[in-house]
DNA sequence: TAATTCCCTATTGCAATGGTAGGAATTGAG
DNA sequence: CTCAATTCCTACCATTGCAATAGGGAATTA
């Protein structure tokens, strides 16, 4: 799995608004100088996300851009989808539409089962959790055994 | 995540070779043909395999390919490092490389998470689980649930 | 020596990735 | 009404990866 410049851009990026709060708008140039990302590509990263409706904007100013809903209610995998397609895919198929004969039956099954445990992670971190830093219990007991530092 | 043309046909064609068995050479050429799968570029994959010890090979008449672990030794991670490079990256980087400044800290752990949630799917499957059918039980719980199924 | 098969290098078409540039549309302040 | 700030839109660009194809060289066996 390669998370992209684009879904690492917009996962922090709606951090940082929730971090400021839905007060006044904030604008794109603070943002991407507050998290290192370079300011023109930031607004095509930000108007992938007002698409989906993850974030409101205003022009002019006192313009900028705010959270749609609480940031308790967006999770990782909402930001992902939203600027990167589905979370898993096989050849550019869904998981369940990928087919296969002989032997190799029973892969739909491990495809099916490593984006479940995908999901597991990504809809169960939400923005203010990061925020907070006070991620899910199972997230620190997964990243607690030694195996999950291990480079390979 | 994304799985390439080529990491499922390298899995596919191991899967095919475990399914025969390493008494005689495969030819590639009909491992194509069993998987449905372009030949000259299946030759590319099984070159990366022969590269990464996953496979033996001899050339001319009765030539082919085999297995050059047990089924059973090879997991499906293994296979996908050997096509692909690492299971997980942030921006081109190991997940733990990945550093971040003010709130969006807590993201590296995410993606630890994500990563160990991932091997623990792929280095759990085992060729010879394939071939047999038989995936270990915490796949089978893990897309019994519904929400394995939802498309999202 | 001939047939078979793997092995290696090169090339191709296409899309994705990660940007950059310029200007039009909207908004608020004076 | 006008000006400045800001988002919004379209287009462009360079590099890389993806999925494949083509052709021939090297090894192996009969």
């Amino acid at each position: 799995m390669h998370i992209t410049a684009k879904a690492d851009y917009a996962v922090r990026t709606l951090v940082e608004l929730a971090a400021v709060g839905g007060q006044r708008p904030a604008k794109a140039e603070a943002l991407a100088l507050a998290q290192g990302i370079p300011h023109k590509f930031l607004e095509s990263v930000l108007s992938d996300l007002r698409r989906a409706d993850l974030v409101c904007s205003r022009r002019g100013p006192d313009g900028g851009y705010w959270l749609a809903r609480e940031a308790s209610d967006i999770s990782v995998a909402d930001v992902m989808r939203a600027v990167e397609g589905p979370l898993a895919s096989v050849r550019g198929l869904r998981p369940e539409d990928a087919e296969y004969s002989g032997p190799a039956e029973p892969l739909t099954r491990v495809w099916l089962a490593v984006r479940a445990n995908l999901r597991a992670v990504l809809e169960a971190v939400s923005l203010a959790d990061i925020v907070e830093n006070d991620l899910p219990d199972f997230v620190g007991e997964l990243i607690s055994e030694p195996t999950a530092w291990a480079r390979r």
